[in-house]
This record gives structure tokens, sequence and C-alpha cells, in this order.
DNA sequence: GTGGTGTAG
DNA sequence: GGTTCTACACCAC
């Protein structure tokens, strides 16, 4: 939709080979359903629009983006999947209820819906926690909407759970609490055990044969019984899930532990066809990994074999480290290298002397590391060159790395954990590739990697310093919210049924956000021009949906879900129309294509604009549009502890960069 | 660490 | 209940 709003309002489909994998509300209308195949789904709605979604590189970067946007609210942002994001917002809650105790709370009401239309206690001070997280969501969703031009659900509630599973209430682009009273309702409305969310179709068919296929006959089930059935560890899970209770905390994703690419087909018989594959798996994972900045230490190669049917086999094995070294420095041989290790794993699970046909083949880049210093390379690789297109088999000869060079202190938010409140770990956490390797995620929302790497060095140097410090938050146990994902619910929430709630620990606020679907309904499709973002929108012209949802005792946020759709056409798609809304400040003539006005900030020093290249030009222009909304939304974020599960913990957090400092005259 | 399975979006 | 592209968690070894 972003990409081409003359689609707006008509059925669309995302397609991945012959399988429709989702769809907008109009065809959804209409009669198509996700997962369908695309020819029932032509059958059902002939005038259904396709798009071929195979390759995820634009959603997973619009993807990042919102998490990147929504970790300006607070570091406590865990991914799921690459359209919905819970955020723990308890300590944001605490904060602004400590702010507003003064008045009463009179400041305090719900935002969006509340889940059963249960009335609110406003005596009640964990109604109220739930109350000031659905602000909160309100607020996220806003600047998602804003800033990305994307709308979605969120469900706000004490835990993960709860809050993904109330951020479906309603929908499209609108938002639930759950209060705490109401848990055994909305669980009691999923019609089918397999909507627990961590039951999937295996686990369903298991519990079936026990007899067991609703929320209910789960909760009555005997322990004994379903531990014979699931084992100990997963009986328990699914029994506390089905009462509601979740104790797992939002845990900060980071960027991914792996970087995979795979491809289906019909056929592939010979070694030479594989190899061809793997080649362009490969060549497409190396450019991932020249944006991300890491250096992977293993790699798997996966397949599928007619002969057995639907199931993988992989093999894997680390990467030489003088392999290693080259990945992501422009090397041409490295794809070589890689592919041909490659293919050593594909000998050890297939005879090539004896026929086989394999329907689907994947490459595995994981154990991702960031490069040593001395690896660095030198400023004016990226200043100079495009980054190497692998996927293209566009040879490109890479400078040598500078051994010599040391990477600016603690540039990029270097990640130091301080011991947490019991005392425990002192850990110290990998810096990140210097700024000229910065990993794309950790880019402040709104500002692209290729822009960004077109930047003279003292810009990128000023952007990010001033993240310096700014992360590293503590996730106190007692207090996590969430941001749940959008469901596949029905548009109503069945009337719950006010029960006593569970609770799973102490209070938590959890929010999910969930980008809502592709494009946006109502709004008149604007012919010739591309509708730019956020506060240039009304509400009509793209969703986004954000529930928050609250359990038993805790305060939980919601989800937000979107499906983004192609993002830079968005971005320049804006300019025109920015360049007429700037409304501060003196105008200069731009010297833009087909001569339209630019107005500059009065800050701004105009000759120095002119000499930047038109891509960044443009997206100060969008920065300058998009800043003022979104400050106000910004909630400080209390330095702290930050704990991590996953090894790597990530620096920080982005914050909008006040790149106007640099075109104020001298 | 490796390999297989299950889940989710 | 098999269909796509990822990514991750869990379990057994």
């Amino acid at each position: 939709m972003i990409y081409s709003p003359e689609l707006r309002g008509k059925p669309l489909a995302v397609r991945q080979k012959t399988l429709v994998v989702t769809c907008n509300y109009e065809a959804r209308g209409l009669g198509v359903k996700k997962a369908t195949t695309v020819k029932e789904a032509k059958e059902t709605c002939p005038q259904l629009v396709l798009v071929n979604g195979e390759d995820l590189t634009k959603y997973r970067e619009m993807s990042y983006k919102v998490t990147a946007l929504l970790e300006e609210f607070t570091p406590l942002v865990e991914r799921l999947g690459l359209d919905e994001n819970f955020v723990d917002v308890t300590e944001m809650v605490e904060k602004r209820l400590e702010e507003r105790k003064k008045d009463g709370f009179s400041q305090i009401s719900v935002s969006g819906h509340v889940y059963g239309n249960q009335t609110v206690n406003l005596h009640d001070l964990t109604h109220i926690r739930l109350a000031a997280g659905s602000q909160i969501a309100a607020e996220m969703r806003e600047s998602v909407h804003c800033r990305l031009g994307l709308t979605g659900c969120a469900g706000i509630a004490s835990n993960k759970l709860l809050s993904k599973l109330v951020s479906g209430a309603f929908r499209p682009n609108q938002q639930t609490v759950l209060l705490p009273e109401s848990w055994h309702g909305l669980i009691a409305s999923l019609e089918h055990i397999r909507k627990l969310p961590g039951v999937g179709y295996k686990t369903a068919q298991r519990l079936a044969a026990l007899g067991l296929t609703t929320v209910c006959d789960l909760q009555m089930c005997s322990a004994a019984v379903l531990e014979r059935e699931l084992g100990v560890s997963a009986a328990r899970h699914l029994q506390k899930v089905s009462r509601g209770e979740d104790d797992a905390p939002v845990t900060p994703s980071g960027p991914p532990q792996s970087l995979s690419d795979e491809d289906s087909f019909r056929k592939c018989s010979s070694e030479a066809e594989v190899k061809k594959k793997v080649g362009e798996l490969i060549g497409s994972l190396l450019d991932r990994l020249y944006k991300d900045g890491r250096k992977p230490h293993t790699i798997k190669l996966t397949l599928r074999q007619v002969s057995r049917g639907l199931s993988r086999k992989g093999r894997q094995c680390p990467i030489p480290s003088h392999v290693v070294q080259r990945i992501g420095t422009g090397d041409s041989s490295i794809q070589t290298q890689l592919v041909a290790i490659v293919m050593k794993l594909f000998h050890k699970m297939i005879n090539v002397k004896v026929p086989f046909h394999l329907t689907l083949l994947s490459v595995c880049f994981s154990n991702l590391k960031a490069p040593p210093a001395s690896t660095k390379q030198s400023i004016g690789f990226y200043l100079t060159r495009p980054a190497p297109s692998h996927s293209n088999k566009l040879v490109q000869k890479t400078e040598d790395v500078d051994a010599e060079h040391t990477p600016p202190e603690g540039r990029v938010g270097a990640c130091e954990v301080s011991p947490g409140e019991n005392g425990s770990t002192t850990e110290m956490l990998p810096k990140t590739p210097e700024f000229f390797e910065f990993p794309l995620r950790l880019l402040p929302a709104g500002i692209d990697y290729d822009v960004f790497n077109q930047l003279p060095r003292e810009i990128k140097e000023e952007i990010l310093s001033s993240q310096k410090g700014e992360r590293n938050t503590a996730a106190s146990v007692w207090s996590q919210s969430s941001f749940a994902s959008r469901e596949e619910q029905s548009d109503q929430a069945p009337d719950p049924t006010s029960q006593t709630p569970r609770h799973s620990g102490s209070s938590q606020n959890i929010c999910s956000l969930v980008p809502s679907d592709i494009v946006s309904p109502s709004g008149p499709s604007s012919p010739s021009v591309l509708r730019p973002a956020p506060r240039c929108l009304g509400p009509q012209h793209r969703s986004l949906e954000a529930t928050a949802s609250t359990p038993a005792s805790e305060l939980t946020c919601a989800t937000f879900k979107s499906l983004p759709l192609a993002q830079p056409q968005f971005r320049q798609a804006c300019v025109p129309e920015l360049l007429e809304q700037t409304d501060e400040g003196s105008s200069h003539d731009g010297d833009q294509k087909g001569g339209s006005k630019c107005v500059l900030p009065s800050s701004v020093d105009a000759k120095m604009f002119s000499e930047l290249p038109a891509a960044i030009q443009k997206e100060l222009l969008m920065e300058w549009e998009s800043r003022e909304p979104i400050s106000k939304l910004r909630v400080a974020v209390t330095p702290s502890k930050l704990r991590t599960k996953k090894t790597g913990g990530r620096p920080s957090p982005r914050q909008s960069n006040s790149l106007l400092r640099y075109f104020k005259p001298a």
C-alpha cells in the first residue's frame, strides 16, 4: 500500500509461490482467507490484486523500524515475527503515575476499548495502571502511524499472553485493555484449544487424542494425564496458559541470532542446480550480513527431499576463521568459498550418484558476532562505493582493512550491564561495530541505512554519539509490560464472564503493538501522488492497531501488528508533499527535480543543505516533518540495568538525532 | 555444539 | 494439514 497507493481500497493479497500468505481487509471482506492457494483466492475473488511477497527484505526493514521506534519509548521490546512486538511498559506507567499522583490521577483514563465493556474502577490501582498503559499504547500507535505510516492494533494486559490475546478484540486499528476481572472471559472466548499461543497443529492433535479440544477441557484435565502425553514441562506450561498465567518476561529481542534465506521449488535434481541455487541464497545473505555488520561463525544447509515428505534435514559446520574474516569486506571470492563449504554439507546429506529430488534449499548463518576492532574498514570504503552486491554477482574489490583503526569509544552504545538488583551478574556486552559498519537496526528510527552511509563522517559521528548512554533500562522483575500482537479473532470480542483474576507474579504492564494490515481502507486513492506518512495522514489513510490488555493483578501492554509493504518508495513519495508542508522558517528554492519549492526550518543553512546528496535532503525533510509531534511522545528512560537472556545483549536505543544542528549558519 | 521438530507470523 | 519464508525455542544427543 505504501509503495502503491493506487491499490488502496482494492482487495489485495500477498503471495509466496502458490500460496496467499496474507491479505487486506478488503480482500477478507470478499471472502479471501490467509493460507489458501492463489487459485482458490482468485476463484473466490476474481478482482483480487496479488503482489509477490517472497522477498521479505522490505517487510523486514519496516519491521525493524517499528521495533526501533518502540524502543525509543523503552528498551523492553520483544519482537514476535515481523509484525508484532511486546513492550513492557511497567516502568513507564509507574513513572507516569508518580507524576500524576498529586492530582489524584484525574488525567488517567482508558484509551480505546475495555474488554467485555467492563467498568473501570479508578479507585483500583491495577485498573489505573492499565489505563495508563493504554494511554502509552495509544501514544506508541500514534507515533508508529505518524512516523512510519502504519496502523495496527494493541492489547494492554498484565502479561504477554493476555495482551496478545486481547489485542485482536477490536480490529482494525483499535486497542483494548483487559482488566484482571475479565481474563477468564477472554480465555473462554477462544473457541478452540488451537487458539492458545504455543498450541500448534501437532500439539492440538495430541490433545485431541486425549479428548481435549477446548480451553475449558485443558483447564479441567488432570495434570497427570497431560504430563504423560506432553511431558511435565510442556504440560505445566500449557495448563498455566489455559488459566491466563504467563510469567515470561518481555525479553528484548535485539538483532536476529541468525540470518537465513531459503527457496522452495518443484524440483531440483542435479548438483549443478543445487550449486547455482546455493550461490544465489548466499549472495543475498552476504548483502544482509554486510548491512548487519556482524560476522557469522556457523553456516548451515537445510534441504527437503520429496522422498521424505515435508520434513527437512540439515547439516551445519563452523566457518573457518580465515573465511569469517573476509566476510563483509567485499571480497569477491568469499561467495565462492562459502558455496564450496555448503556443497560439502550437501554431500554429507545427499549421495549424488543416486537420483535425488529436492523441493527446498535453505542456507542459514548463525553464531553472529561483532567483528573485532582490527577488522574495521576505512571510512573511505563507505563514502566512495556502494555496498557490494553479492546477489548480483558484482565483483567488488575491497580495500584492505585498517588494522590500526580503533573505534570511537562508546559510540554506538556499547551496552554495559551493571549488577542487577539482586547483586547478580555483571556482564560486559559486546560493543557494536564501528559507526561505519553500523547495523541497520541500530540506526535511529526514520533514518535509512543507505542514506546514513552516504552521510559525511562528522554527521554520522554526531548521530551516533547523540545516542550514547541513552539506553539501558532495568527490567524489574516485578513489573513488566508488553505489547502483544494481532490475533486471528473475530472482530468483536465475545462478552466475557467476570472471574477472579489469576496472578502470575507481581505487577506487570505489558503492551503489545501489532502493526495492522497492509493497507488502509477508506482513503481515496490519489493517482499520481503517493501519500506520505504520518501526521500528513488522516486516520482514514492507513491503519494501525494497538491493543492493551491487563490480566490478573498486573499491568500489561499491547501488541502492534502491521504489514509493511515497501518502504523506500514510501519515503521518497513523501518528499514532494513534505516540501510543501513544512511550515516553519524561511524558504529556499530547492533544486529538486521539477523545481518544487522546498521550505527549510529557519535554523538550517540553506547552502549546506543544498550541497547534500538528494537522498539525504529527502531524509532530513522527512525528519523535520516528523519531529514535532514525536518529541512530545518520547518518554525518558531511566538509565539502569538491562537484563537479557541472550548472550549478546544489545547496544542501545535510538533516539532521533538533531541533524538540524549541522545546518545552523556559523 | 549438532540435528530434528514444532510454532508463529 | 500442507502451503512460504523466516526465526526461534526446546529436546535429545
